[in-house]
DNA sequence: ACATCGTATGTCGCATCGGACATAGCGTCA
DNA sequence: TGACGCTATGTCCGATGCGACATACGATGT
């Protein structure tokens, strides 16, 4: 991901919609945009759902509560690796963080 | 990704089938895994489908070949990031990207 | 034989990512 | 009010991913 692409969407408000057109991003930033955001989101609510603290979760993934907050606050500066062991680590079945990357609407919830 | 874990990786010889588990890997690392092994086949299909060379596919990506060469060679040196944002520019729709994370076999073939 | 094209592999310097730590805000409960 | 748990934000330094370049190798065509 580029710097100056992080800097364009820091800026906006963000977590809405699917804001994403009236900053010009190519239709496959855009695409990549929405997967994170899918996967943020995805993440907190599977997060949420096994009853961990963010403090937890950095625990199981080897990591620190700080980054887990980063990655759920959709933190530029977060790759998708990270986000997606994240998502994994939290509980996420395979088909799940499938499911967000096509970014169906939750029908199943979890 | 750990740089432990790479190391594993890149030692043994790779992309046959699934193989992943007689290196202590945790389930997590080897869904992580499997979906980059999934994705980088699913790059090299698509890319072929459209008729590009891996110079031209670098180009529309502002990379260069040898980057594009590394992440279909399943290099570990390739982030998710990057190897997604090539399948979209490759002309891979989101549900294909999802598809192959979800780890199912192709039925279309895109 | 030679040129051309597509691909693979190695290296280098620089930018960025990641874990750790500190700190602050916000609820809740006693 | 104070303590505690959960989350957010900022900064640092070390690790590593990335683009670029060089180079090699095979296939194909002439």
């Amino acid at each position: 991901m580029n710097a100056a692409m992080r800097r364009r969407l820091g800026a906006a408000g963000w977590r809405v919609g699917t804001v994403a057109e009236f900053l010009h991003l190519t239709p496959e930033e855009e695409a990549l945009v929405d997967m994170r955001i899918a996967l943020t989101d995805s993440l907190r609510r599977v997060r949420r759902k096994g009853r961990m603290s963010q403090t937890e979760l950095a625990r199981r993934l080897k990591s620190s509560q700080s980054r887990v907050a980063k990655i759920e606050a959709g933190d530029p500066g977060v790759t998708l690796d990270l986000l997606i062991q994240a998502l994994l680590v939290a509980g996420a079945s395979r088909s799940q963080v499938a499911r967000a990357i096509a970014g169906k609407r939750r029908r199943d919830a979890a």
